[in-house]
RNA sequence: GUCCCCAUCGUCUAGCCUGGCCUAGGACGCCGGCCUUUCAAGCCGGCAACACGGGUUCAAAUCCCGUUGGGGACGCCA
C-alpha cells in the first residue's frame, strides 16, 4: 500500500483556532499512525487578508501543541505558476471559459436571485460565448458537469451525493489572476499526492465542486474525511464571544499542550470509554471508524479538569518546566533561578492538587520563594490575634530547641504541644499557616514548613508573633 | 429559498454498522457523604438521556420512512 500523506492547510487570516488545531490534530495522527507524511500547506491566495504575522501564529500555535510536519510550510502564492498553468490547460481543453461578468453584476444578479427565492447560482451567461482572448478584465469559470451526480464515499459521514444540475461554475481564476480556492486546493492536493483529505465538514458542499476538477485535470482522487464542526454553548459554530479561541490565548491562560490536545481530540473522537491518553496511545489508537459524525460543543469545564489532571499527573519536571516562563512574568525570575531543581519539584509537587491551571499554580507557590512573606489583611486580622501570640511563642520556642529540621519530628512536637494545652489542632494551625504562608490556605503544614526550611520556619514564626502582639484584640 | 450534514444525560461520549447481553455504561459539571490542621485532591453515593411519529421484526437506542430541531454550504473568502 502506497504512503499516507495528510495535509493542514490553514489560510493566514488571523490566530490559530482551536478548531484548526483539532483538524490539524486529526491529520498529524492518521499520519504517524501510517507512517506518512503530515504537510502544512499556507493558503494565502487571498492577498487582502492574508498576513505574515498569521503565518507565524499558526507556526507558533503548531509548534506549541508539538505538531510538527514533514513537509512545507508551502505558500500558495509561491506557487501561482502552477495554478495557472493547471488553469490554461482547462481552458485549452474546453472544460473552463473566459467570464466577462463584471464582480457587481454577479453580486446584483445574486441578490436578486435571493429575493426571488431562488438559488443564488451564477447563471452561465458567458459558457457559450467561446471567448478567446478577453480584453478587459476576465475570470476563467470551470465548465462544470450539469448532469449525473458525485457521490463522495467520506470516511466519516459515509457515502454522500450531490446533483451536478445544483452545481454552477465557480471560478478558478480571478481577473487578477489569482487562482480561487476550490482549484488551489484540487491543484495542490492533486500535486502533492494527498491520499486523505481531512478537513472541516464546512468543506463538505465544496467537495463536489472539487471532485469534477480532479477529474477533468486527469488526477487521481483522494479519499475525503470531514470532520464536524466545534460549537459553543449555544449550540452556534464557535467564535470569539463563546471565550477563548485562539489556540495561545490557552497557553497564556496557563493551560498545558498535552491537556489541550487531550481534550480536543476527545471532542468528536472517542475509544470506548478511555479519557486520558498519552500522545502515544493516541497515535495507535487512533480511528476513523469512531470519530463523530455529528458536531460537539466545546465544554471549558471539561477542558479545566483535564489541565488539572495533567497539572497533577505529569512529571514534576515536565510541571516546573511549564511553570517557569509563569513566574518569570511574575517577576519572580531571579528567585527561580537561584531555586535548585529538586526543590522546585517538591513544591509544585506541594500545591499542584490544587490548581487548575499554571496562572493559578503561580499563585500558590509565590510564598515560599522570598525570606519574606506578604501577608493577607484577613487572613492576619482573624487568626494572628494577642490571644494566640503565648502559645505561637511557646511553639516556636520548643522549635527553635530542635536543631535540625525533621518532619515527622515537628509535627510530633506541634502535635504534643496541642494535646498538651489542650486546644485542638485548627486552633493553633490556622495561626501557625498564616504566619509561614501569609494566607487561611496553603499545604499540610509541615511540609509547607519542610519547604521553607528551618531558618525561614521560625524567622516567619517570629514574625507571625510581632503581628500578633501588635494587632489590636 | 435550494442543497448537504447531524440528532443517546446540561456537556463530551459508549452502545448503533453485525437488532435481544441496555431496568442504556463512562467522563465533566452539579448535589450528598467519607477523609481532614486550612484549601484542595482522593474515595463512596445520587440526580440526569435513546427528539417526535410511523413502519419492519417474536424483539429497535440500534434497521427504514417522515416530522421537528440544530448545523453547514450556496463569494473574483478560505
Amino acid at each position: 500500500m502506497s504512503q499516507v500523506r495528510v495535509r493542514f492547510a490553514p489560510s493566514p487570516t488571523g490566530f490559530l483556532h482551536i478548531g484548526g488545531v483539532r483538524t490539524a490534530l486529526f491529520n498529524w495522527l492518521f499520519a504517524r499512525q501510517r507512517k506518512g507524511a503530515f504537510i502544512l500547506r499556507i493558503e494565502d491566495t487571498d492577498q487582502s487578508r492574508s498576513t505574515e504575522e498569521s503565518i507565524q501564529a499558526i507556526l507558533e500555535g503548531m509548534k506549541w501543541v508539538g505538531l510538527d510536519w514533514d513537509e512545507g510550510p508551502y505558500r500558495q502564492t509561491d506557487r501561482m505558476e502552477l495554478y495557472r498553468q493547471h488553469a490554461f490547460k482547462l481552458f485549452e481543453r474546453g472544460q473552463a471559459y473566459w467570464c466577462v461578468c463584471k464582480a457587481e453584476d454577479l453580486e446584483a444578479r445574486r441578490k436578486e436571485a435571493e429575493a426571488k427565492g431562488l438559488s443564488p447560482r451564477y447563471d452561465g451567461r458567458c459558457r457559450g460565448l467561446g471567448i478567446q482572448n478577453p480584453t478587459g478584465e476576465a475570470a476563467l469559470r470551470f465548465r462544470a458537469p450539469q448532469e449525473g451526480q458525485t457521490v463522495i464515499e467520506d470516511l466519516i459521514k459515509g457515502q454522500v451525493v450531490f446533483d451536478n444540475a445544483l452545481l454552477d461554475d465557480l471560478i478558478i481564476l480571478r481577473s487578477n489572476g489569482y487562482p480561487t480556492y476550490n482549484f488551489s486546493v484540487v491543484v495542490d492536493d492533486a500535486l502533492m499526492e494527498i491520499t486523505h483529505v481531512i478537513r472541516g465538514d464546512d468543506h463538505l458542499t465544496n467537495t463536489p465542486r472539487q471532485v469534477p476538477i480532479f477529474q477533468a485535470l486527469g488526477y487521481p482522487l483522494p479519499r475525503f474525511g470531514h470532520l464536524p464542526m466545534i460549537l459553543g454553548a449555544d449550540k452556534a459554530r464557535l467564535s470569539k464571544r463563546h471565550g477563548a479561541t485562539s489556540i495561545m490565548a490557552y497557553k497564556e491562560m496557563g493551560y498545558l499542550p498535552e491537556a489541550m490536545v487531550n481534550y480536543l481530540v476527545r471532542l468528536g473522537w472517542s475509544h470506548g470509554d478511555q479519557e486520558i491518553f498519552t500522545r502515544n496511545e493516541l497515535i495507535e489508537k487512533f480511528s476513523f471508524d469512531h470519530v463523530q459524525a455529528s458536531a460537539a460543543v466545546f465544554n471549558p469545564d471539561k477542558l479545566l479538569w483535564m489541565n488539572a489532571h495533567y497539572l497533577q499527573h505529569s512529571p514534576p519536571g515536565r510541571v516546573v518546566q511549564a511553570l517557569a516562563p509563569f513566574l518569570e512574568q511574575a517577576g519572580l525570575g531571579n528567585e527561580l533561578k537561584a531555586a535548585s531543581p529538586a526543590w522546585l519539584e517538591q513544591l509544585v509537587v506541594l500545591v499542584r492538587e490544587r490548581t487548575k491551571t499554571l496562572i493559578e499554580m503561580v499563585h500558590w507557590v509565590a510564598p515560599y520563594f522570598r525570606y519574606d512573606v506578604a501577608m493577607e489583611e484577613d487572613a492576619t486580622k482573624k487568626f494572628l490575634t494577642p490571644a494566640i501570640a503565648p502559645a505561637l511563642i511557646e511553639l516556636t520556642v520548643r522549635f527553635e530547641g530542635l536543631p535540625q529540621f525533621s518532619k515527622a519530628l515537628w509535627e510530633e512536637t506541634f502535635k504534643k504541644f496541642v494535646e498538651e494545652k489542650n486546644m485542638k489542632m485548627g486552633q493553633l494551625a490556622q495561626p501557625v499557616r498564616v504566619a509561614l504562608t501569609g494566607r487561611t490556605a496553603s499545604p499540610g503544614l509541615f511540609e509547607v514548613m519542610e519547604i521553607l526550611g528551618r531558618e525561614r520556619t521560625l524567622y516567619r514564626l517570629r514574625k507571625g508573633i510581632e503581628r500578633a502582639q501588635g494587632g489590636q484584640a
